[in-house]
DNA sequence: GGGCAATCTTGTCAGTGACAAGTTCTGGCT
DNA sequence: AGCCAGAACTTGTCACTGACAAGATTGCCC
């Protein structure tokens, strides 16, 4: 495999201005997102435990002590994608219409930000007190309950965060079990969130629709 | 925290027919079962990013080489642990009467056995095509669809490849969860299982009992 | 235009996984 | 009984890693 990741231009971005010069400068000018960018493809490559820092600034031309300078360390940088993962998954709950529309959209988000999702729920890789961190969060978990409470009426009158756990767990588990290819035999070429969307037809038979 | 397990006896087996001996025999006696035992410790306080094989060879009192011998190398080791656990899950499947059974079952095997549930869903950490890893796999997701045909009358008529997405889903979302820490709040006190079993009957309206 | 703080570099240290080559013991065969 | 093949373990080493310290460069603000 070659790599995961062409060398990407975005990492370096070009400085009109500047006179051609092949050594790069010592300003990288977004060295941050560069290497959130590279961590986030080698994390959904190979896994957060594939994470190296001195691979990552390799990666944006930069010394090996670069990285450390934005994200303090290793449990940083992935504290820093957890926050964002979180603020990422917040937002794309709030637009949710209904609890089943909720779930699908958490396992597309597990699809589509496969390293985020990796990293927020190892609380050993992370820094548990950041305040970034921790205030994503609340927001994600918040945005959960609310989808939770607007449901359909099977619940009424069930402890609400019983309900919260019932449904967090269906669409964990199986994003969870989808990105550790422990589903592929089933799913094979359809689309997992169909897939997901049948499965869930069995434990909430679809009164509406 | 002391080092998460104070020395344990049972790693060194004595061998009642030598003299004491202050300084350790050349061979260790059982040093595989030792090096797993503490494994399992380190992976169940601290998760498998912070597995050292020259850690584990310092708590069995051998050289930092040892390990390869019996496991071959870190993955070596880990695939090892994620196979055992694929046999325990699949005994304790075995035993389970119904298709809820089967999920407490599960969740319970995740508390019982945090170190192997932690590892046996990574394939990135395992070699996947070791032969006592799939063999034991083969066997435990057989269990699971067993339990799963033998399902109460809700899923007649359902895909059955379905219905055991559903069911896995939830038991593994919940127990991921659960030993994440992400349902501390909610749980309590309370017993984990019992959690478990109120949270399904909410999807699975017991009929029943 | 001068200084200061943010950004990045070089240098270094201890810890780690993997491998190679040597040492000690065990068990089985004759 | 003896021996020897190989299993079990050791020592030694290499490249790599995260973390830290101290210095160099640069943009920016007053």
């Amino acid at each position: 495999m070659p790599r995961s990741n062409p060398p990407d231009d975005a990492d370096r971005p070009d400085r009109p201005d500047t006179p051609d010069r092949p050594d790069r400068p010592y300003h990288h000018g977004d060295l941050r997102r560069a290497i959130l960018r590279a961590a986030l493809d080698v994390i959904a490559a190979d896994g957060p435990s594939a994470l190296s820092l001195r691979d990552l600034a390799r990666r944006a031309g930069v010394s090996h002590a670069a990285p450390a300078h934005h994200f303090k360390d290793r449990t940083g940088l992935l504290t820093a994608i957890a926050a964002e993962g979180h603020a990422l998954l917040a937002t794309t709950l709030t637009e949710a219409d209904d609890l089943r529309d909720a779930g699908v959209r958490y396992v597309r988000f597990a699809r589509e930000h496969p390293a985020h999702f990796q990293v927020m729920f190892r609380p050993e890789l992370l820094r548990e007190d950041d305040l970034e961190l921790t205030t994503a969060r609340a927001l994600s978990s918040e945005r959960l309950r609310v989808a939770v409470s607007t449901a359909r009426p099977e619940f009424d009158g069930a402890d609400p965060r019983l309900a919260a756990i019932a449904a967090w767990s269906l669409s964990h588990g199986f994003a969870t079990l989808l990105l550790s290819h422990n589903l592929d035999a089933v799913v094979g070429d359809r689309d997992p969130e169909d897939v997901f969307r049948t499965a869930t037809e069995l434990l909430f038979p679809s009164t509406g629709r």
